[in-house]
DNA sequence: CATCAATATAGCGTTTTCGCTATATATGTC
DNA sequence: GACATATATAGCGAAAACGCTATATTGATG
């Protein structure tokens, strides 16, 4: 069990994590977290030009990681799915970890010294 | 604050996200969550080559998924950090609500339609 | 239908990832 | 030092990701 036409629990979950495995992609997942934002306004929040926001949010559309609604001529996109949402929780409770000291720069990249 | 040397957290996790966006290192990694495991045990679990695993493996200490500790001959991986621990985790617990049913593929896959 | 604003796509060069085969290195043993 | 076992690396071609500029599409409005 636990395959879906041969596709593995591994196979979906590691496209979900190569699709967030973006700094800006990142940001922008994060952004999201607080509800749903057309194209513009995502673009003047993370502070990109206007074809790479659109590409990084097709992107993350085609894996599954938003969708979109459009509204006029305004295209709203937001979070897909609730897998999305705890992984964006649990990165959340480990920032929160590494802001508290509990846990070190260091315990994730050696070479700098400080805690995040 | 919450930069050290000008990488963000977001960098910082986009790195672990990415590097852990592969199904047979996510295989990996989970299998190391019950300890150290050496090169050969680990290509036998996962089914792989030698290259292939060692490449994994060392793809993953790079990107400090991982660290590896030498005994004579055989060399031991195990993860490397707290924020790798949590995240696998969270991957296990979406992994139990998938299974659960409390949560369908088609939320994360839509074009698949039964649960996983 | 002309035009404008919002968003998407094409095309391109560069870099990274990927899996593979062949070969190298390191360690232990005789 | 010869040899065996365990692991790493080099080198390669194919594919994908990345950021960019230029251009196209879509929808609303006069």
């Amino acid at each position: 069990m636990n395959e879906v036409n041969h596709i593995s629990f591994f196979e979906v979950a590691s496209k979900v994590l190569k699709a967030l495995g973006h700094p800006e992609r990142l940001r922008i997942v994060e952004y999201l977290q607080t509800g749903e934002r057309n194209v513009g306004e995502i673009q003047r929040e993370i502070g990109l030009s206007q074809p790479i926001t659109s590409q990084h949010l097709r992107y993350m559309q085609r894996h599954n990681i938003l969708t979109s609604r459009r509204e006029g001529t305004r295209l709203y996109y937001f979070l897909a799915s609730d897998l999305i949402r705890k992984l964006l929780e649990c990165m959340h409770s480990c920032k929160l970890s590494l802001d508290s000291g509990d846990m070190q720069v260091g315990d994730i990249f050696p070479e700098t010294k400080r805690s995040i």
